[in-house]
DNA sequence: CGGATATCGTTCAGTGATCGAATGAAGCGG
DNA sequence: CCGCTTCATTCGATCACTGAACGATATCCG
């Protein structure tokens, strides 16, 4: 019966059924419960230093400009980031004999461990948060999200 | 030596493959995305602007605790927010006569219009988005995604 | 009734993450 | 050699957000 011009009333779907609105706040989520696992290292680290590893495990040793670039962030919060993980022992920070400009940084083997480390604790989470789905259900979302990633060129 | 695709040890999935992960980044996406959306209406208005006036939207008229509750932010967080909102007309604000301590917030025909161009640009986010997916993920996605949202707790 | 106590909204100062501009060292083109 | 660019770093500024203090109101209990 209702409005023929369907405009007026879609007030049901709303702006919260939209794929945009449910990852904005999922990943608010999800990124707070990693945040809150990283907190039990008690190293200090933040997301953003795991992002820096991720960034960093993908290829092979790389500069801290092209690290920014790959990350979405300024290259002064590179060298913070850096900073914090050298003293930790997790990367290593070698100047570039064919470019002493660079500083190039490699993931050392406390490096690696550390991102086991978070790697379990992500699959934790990861069980935790899908405990209602099937397994069908897991695998198609998973599926979807990496295209999804894919799509907006992330690792 | 060691790499190639030889590795059968669990390295090769990696912390990228998680779940937790791909929401981290995807969620930092779809906000982005949608704060710079929101920048072309021009109304100084950010992402936290909009998910006042969808907990309000949800309800019936709201204290700022109640709503502070629901986001998950700190109270003096909206009064800001509905400061912002009530001078561009979205919301009203109004002293209960039952408590006159509580200012009860309602969604004005102004903050629906606000929220329906928000809709809107959601929906061509999600159109962009998820070009690449068939119907079928489309919706996959879209439940698997409300099922997490649920059993976090979320609108 | 009346004083102690709790709750709501608001203000304000402080913190943390991030950026952009300025700086200095190093490479590069002519 | 000399300007021009690029890299890393430092530093000051900004923005979102919080927590503590405050005043006004409400509620409880003797």
């Amino acid at each position: 019966m209702s409005d023929v011009t369907g405009t007026a009333s879609p007030r049901l779907p709303g702006l919260s059924a939209t794929l945009v609105f449910k990852l904005g706040t999922l990943g608010t989520v999800a990124t707070d419960r990693f945040t809150r696992a990283l907190e039990t290292f008690d190293l200090g680290l933040k997301p953003k230093h795991i992002g820096l590893l991720v960034a960093l495990g993908a290829g092979a040793a790389t500069s801290q400009q092209e690290l920014a670039a790959r990350m979405g962030v300024a290259p002064s919060l590179v060298v913070s980031l850096a900073d914090h993980l050298e003293e930790l022992q997790a990367v290593r920070r070698v100047r570039d004999p064919q470019d002493r400009r660079r500083q190039v940084l490699t993931l050392t083997d406390e490096g690696r461990r550390l991102l086991d480390r978070c790697e379990t604790a992500s699959r934790d989470l990861d069980a935790d948060l899908t405990a209602e789905l099937t397994d069908a259900q897991r695998a198609a979302l998973g599926e979807a999200l990496q295209l999804l990633a894919d799509r907006v060129g992330l690792p």
